[in-house]
RNA sequence: GCGGGUGUAGCUCAAUGGUAGAGCAGAAGCCUUCCAAGCUUAUGACGGGGGUUCGAUUCCCCUCACCCGCUCCA
């Protein structure tokens, strides 16, 4: 296999119109990216399909779609402000915990030991006045995870449809972090979507439900197209667990700049509906929680003996930019075709593809061709399959090799057969083996469907 | 945020203390052209700001963005 680089996805990105610097004519903004044309097509198309696979094809899953600026007291009582604020520095003797900036000689405020962590960004919410006057004293955040309005709703979504456990909520959307470093294209970056399942269960039945989500979410991976060689399951080691959870599994994919963390599936257990709930003496919570008598809910559900339960969450929480990446790092391959030709292909799973069918002139300053470009594109566009392109370039090669590139799985020729003989017919040629073969126009709206649908 | 590097058309490169050339891509047109690189035409750039200088793309400073390491985790 032919190296793929960072620089070369990148350049495709911009050149075909996948993913733009945001602010590129004013020098850019860091960590912040534009989905162009296409990106915007291949991106919905991946979260159509975690939301099928989530919500259409199981009976266990509930929808949200929740608001991004976010109540400070919903980041308080998650932990987030005190652990997403400033640089700090870990004790590892009295293992307090000090702003950096506050740390002098070297030395621990409370003990004197000099074993202190490195300081560690976390800076990472951001914060934005609500309301007209912005004198610093009311204000909100951009949420940093899609995950605590799940948990803040969860009374809501019972109440509202009955649900007893196991059962899950679902949420696809933009969460914020300031990273100090925003790294490696759309790696890491600070305007981001996650697509995220809080999967509630009965205390104790939570690592078997762990298990069953690490399994299903790497098979839903696979048939996004990512080969399995290609992934690895990463154990966090305990001391390196994130404050509320009690186990998490990442799934690591081989990207240009390394294994890294497409997907994190963590046991939050009852840390977050135990933290933000009200009464919290009554709930029998295992987690170590912070008082609240601010909350206005039980954030619980009634168990089979009618006794009150704060279940157990499991999180299986990927991003979608990543997701984006690693699909198109999986797909991306060049081909040698022999005398120094080579093509770039997009080997994209079909359902990805931001464009379905591209229809194409063999012979572009021919009237009565392009006329039945046209029309064939008009009646392919009534099929719902998706983005239908038209192609008017003059050379026929080159349409070929270009939506190689973006993945167009199929792509549809008028030729002079078409035209001149009866009944009339198209050639269609495929993206992966570059094979042709006739089919009636009449058929291809059968023949279409099939294949996508 | 710290250390190192980079920054000329969409892409790849060139030249120059006196305001920049080309190839490819893109646009229009020609050619009964099925797998890039045939012909014609027009279009297009010194990341941004400040300074030194008669004059700066070229020298200096600042800034922005990107890349590599530390860091981070969706």
């Amino acid at each position: 296999m032919v190296a793929k680089t960072m620089d070369q996805l990148v350049a495709l990105c911009k050149r075909r119109g996948f993913i733009f610097q945001n602010a590129d004519i004013y020098g850019g903004l860091q960590g912040v990216y534009d989905y162009g044309p296409l990106g915007v097509e291949l991106k919905n198309n991946l979260k159509n399909a975690w939301w099928r696979s989530m919500v259409y094809e199981r009976d266990d899953i509930e929808g949200l779609d929740a608001a991004i600026l976010t109540n400070r007291k919903v980041l308080q009582y998650s932990g987030h402000e005190d652990t997403f604020s400033d640089p700090m520095t870990d004790c590892k003797k009295c293992k307090g915990r000090f702003r950096a900036d506050h740390i002098k000689d070297g030395k621990c405020p409370n003990c004197g030991s000099t074993e202190l962590t490195e300081p560690r960004p976390f800076n990472l919410m951001f914060k934005t006045a609500i309301g007209p006057v912005d004198d610093g004293s009311v204000f909100g955040y951009l949420r940093p995870e899609t995950a605590q309005a799940i948990f803040t709703q969860f009374r809501n979504v019972v109440d509202s449809t009955s649900r007893k456990l196991p059962f899950g909520i679902a949420q696809i959307g933009k969460s914020f972090r300031n990273e100090i470093t925003p790294r490696n294209f759309i790696f890491r970056v600070r305007e981001f979507e996650q697509a995220e399942l809080e999967y509630f269960v009965m205390p104790g039945e939570d690592e078997k439900w762990h298990e069953y989500w690490k399994e299903a979410r790497i098979k839903w991976w696979e048939e996004q197209g990512l080969k399995r060689d290609n992934m690895n399951i990463y154990t966090t080691p305990k001391d390196d667990l994130a404050h509320y959870a009690k186990a998490c599994y990442d799934i690591e994919y081989q990207f240009p700049h390394g294994m890294e963390e497409l997907e994190g599936i963590a046991n939050r257990t009852d840390y977050d509906l135990g933290n933000h709930t009200k009464a919290q003496e009554e709930m029998n919570l295992t987690s170590h929680c912070h008082p609240n008598p601010d909350s206005t809910q039980k954030l619980c559900i009634m168990d089979d003996n009618n006794k009150w339960v704060v279940p157990f969450v499991i999180e299986p929480s990927m991003g979608v930019d990543r997701g984006v990446l690693a699909v198109m790092t999986e797909a991306y391959e060049e081909e040698d075709l022999g005398e120094g030709n080579t093509r770039v292909v997009l080997k994209l799973k079909k359902h990805l593809a931001p464009i379905k069918v591209a229809v194409i002139p063999l012979k572009k300053n021919n009237e009565a061709i392009m006329n039945k470009c046209h029309e064939i594109k008009q009646n392919l566009l009534k099929l719902g399959i998706g983005r239908v392109a038209l192609e008017n370039t003059g050379n026929i090669g080159k349409a070929y090799r270009r939506h190689d590139e973006i993945g167009t799985p199929l792509c549809i020729t008028v030729d002079f057969e078409t035209i001149e003989n009866q009944p009339e017919s198209v050639t269609i040629r495929d993206r992966d083996t570059m094979e042709q073969h006739r089919v009636n126009v009449a058929d291809l709206p059968a023949y279409l469907r099939e294949y996508f649908l």
